[in-house]
DNA sequence: TGAAATGTTGGGGCG
DNA sequence: ACGCCCCAACATTTC
């Protein structure tokens, strides 16, 4: 009889340098690749019609990779370890191979898998969605890192495995029937923002591009808003139609050895892996800080204020503009994520869960261990965060980082007549100069929504009385 | 991957 | 020539 395996994928949806799949074929004569459709996930509040989208055309991009070699993927709906079992029946596999995945639902859905296929076959899970193992690297004393800058140290310390291609022949039983393909809506989701194309074949062609075009400049321009300077590679390696060691040895072999381009970019791709071993190694994360103490903070989470920081209506112009770039496009440059969260947390004094929750609902690369991550470490409230009295001025840092406003006007169109002057604080315009541009602050654009200054003031008082003594400053 | 407040220095205007 | 003030420019401290 011929060995079967069942290769489920979820969030590897590629051929090349994937862990599990090339496992499968070593192991077997014929693989039988599915994908399934969870509703638990799909009927998720903050799921998200950007990534379900980018995931179909994904899926759709890895059917078509798997035909070119001879094989295909299978598409069912349903609770995983039903669909699995069936399966299992239909194809008499001896075993269900998959990429492991960190986070806490996976894991009880993972085991709930296990347990409901004991006996029946055997089930393997690979390590694959990063450079290294989450439990891999480990402080001299054998606990996990807290703190980035070591925790890069380690991981650049021992080898990041070499990516290794797709296998060359891919066998598939011809007579394992799928559920019909369906469509955006039939999976509940509309939406009319328009993506980077899903899929393995986009995510390579996007690699090759910033490598060769962007690599080199990455460090200089990386932080320029109105400049591409960033690799936009952040959706393939969050639905793994790209392999991250495939990422980091390409931009290894690309530059000479120290470019700062490269060291920058591959410090990027290590913050990646770090999150995601905090995710596993401290769960508790999902819900609250990871510093327990600031799960007291007396947030005042106005929703109103709320509303109008979602919509990208602040009064100030580089939040409004990320706010607004997110809604239209499904993704935000790293800049700005770091300043609309300063500015919910620090200046609205909003629960940085709030604006996780609607990012993850919006971004295209929404990915739960790097947006927590991300938002801990802009509230303060998460491993080797910002500390909490470095603020972030909304008005200086569209200064820096858009010097010319050329990134504020592209999504505020309100804005566009606004001289280069003001373009950061139009509510310091003359009078007549507003009405001059059309640009009348409270009618064509919002005044400040709040005063930074006294906000700053309020936040610094806030966590202030709820820091941990240690870690406050002074003395 | 900060920014504001506070301190220090030194040049120039001025009596 | 000198002291005084102002204030930019830079450095340090503080949150």
């Amino acid at each position: 009889m011929t060995k079967r395996i069942l290769c489920w994928f979820r969030r590897d949806l590629r051929l090349d340098d994937n862990t599990a799949l090339l496992a499968a074929y070593a192991a077997a004569e014929e693989v039988v690749p599915v994908f399934i459709f969870d509703d638990a996930i799909l009927s998720r509040p903050d799921t998200g019609a950007v990534r379900v989208a980018f995931l179909l055309e994904s899926l759709r991009n890895l059917d078509e990779n798997l035909r070119a070699r001879g094989s295909r993927l299978l598409l069912r709906r349903g609770r995983p370890e039903h669909v699995l079992a069936q399966l299992v029946t239909e194809t008499a596999a001896s075993a269900v191979y998959f990429n492991r995945d960190v986070e806490p639902f996976a894991l009880v859905r993972d085991a709930r898998v296990r347990a409901h296929l004991e006996g029946r076959c055997a089930v393997e899970g690979f390590d694959d969605g990063g450079l290294t193992a989450p439990e891999a690297v480990r402080t001299k004393a054998g606990t996990p890192y807290t703190v980035f800058t070591p925790y890069k140290q380690a991981v650049l310390a021992q080898a990041v495995l070499r990516p290794r291609p797709a296998p060359a022949a891919l066998r598939t039983p011809a007579d394992v029937p799928g559920d019909p393909w369906p469509s955006l809506t039939d999976l509940g989701f509309t939406t009319s923002v328009s993506l980077p194309p899903g899929g393995e074949t986009p995510a390579q062609a996007r690699l090759h591009d910033f490598i060769q075009n962007g690599l080199a400049r990455y460090a200089t321009e990386r932080d320029v808003l109105s400049a591409e300077g960033t690799s936009r590679l952040s959706p393939y390696l969050r639905f793994g139609c790209l392999s991250p060691r495939r990422a980091y040895w390409a931009a290894r072999e690309a530059v000479p050895e120290g470019s700062p381009g490269v060291e920058s970019w591959i410090a990027e791709l290590i913050w990646r892996d770090f999150y995601r071993q905090i995710l596993f190694h401290f769960p508790h994360v999902e819900s609250g800080a990871f510093r327990r103490a600031y799960d007291d903070l007396a947030w005042e989470n106005n929703a109103s204020w709320f509303d109008l920081w979602c919509q990208g209506k602040t009064g100030f112009p580089i939040v409004d503009a990320a706010m607004r770039q997110l809604l239209t496009t499904g993704w935000m440059h790293n800049r700005v994520r770091m300043i609309v969260a300063s500015f919910l947390t620090k200046d609205l004094l909003i629960d940085w869960r709030w604006g996780e929750r609607h990012f993850m609902k919006h971004l295209v690369d929404g990915d739960l261990a790097a947006n927590n991550g991300g938002w801990q470490w802009a509230a303060s409230t998460g491993t080797d965060a910002q500390p909490y009295f470095r603020i972030f001025n909304p008005t200086a840092q569209g200064k820096k980082f858009d010097p010319t406003g050329s990134y504020v006007r592209r999504y505020v169109p309100e804005l566009r007549a606004v001289p280069d002057r003001w373009i950061h604080e139009p509510a310091q315009m003359p009078v007549e100069v507003q009405r001059a541009f059309r640009c009348v602050i409270g009618v064509d654009y919002p005044a400040p929504l709040v005063d930074h200054g006294r906000q700053r003031v309020k936040a610094l008082t806030m966590f202030g009385r709820f820091a941990s003594p240690e870690k406050r400053p002074g003395r």
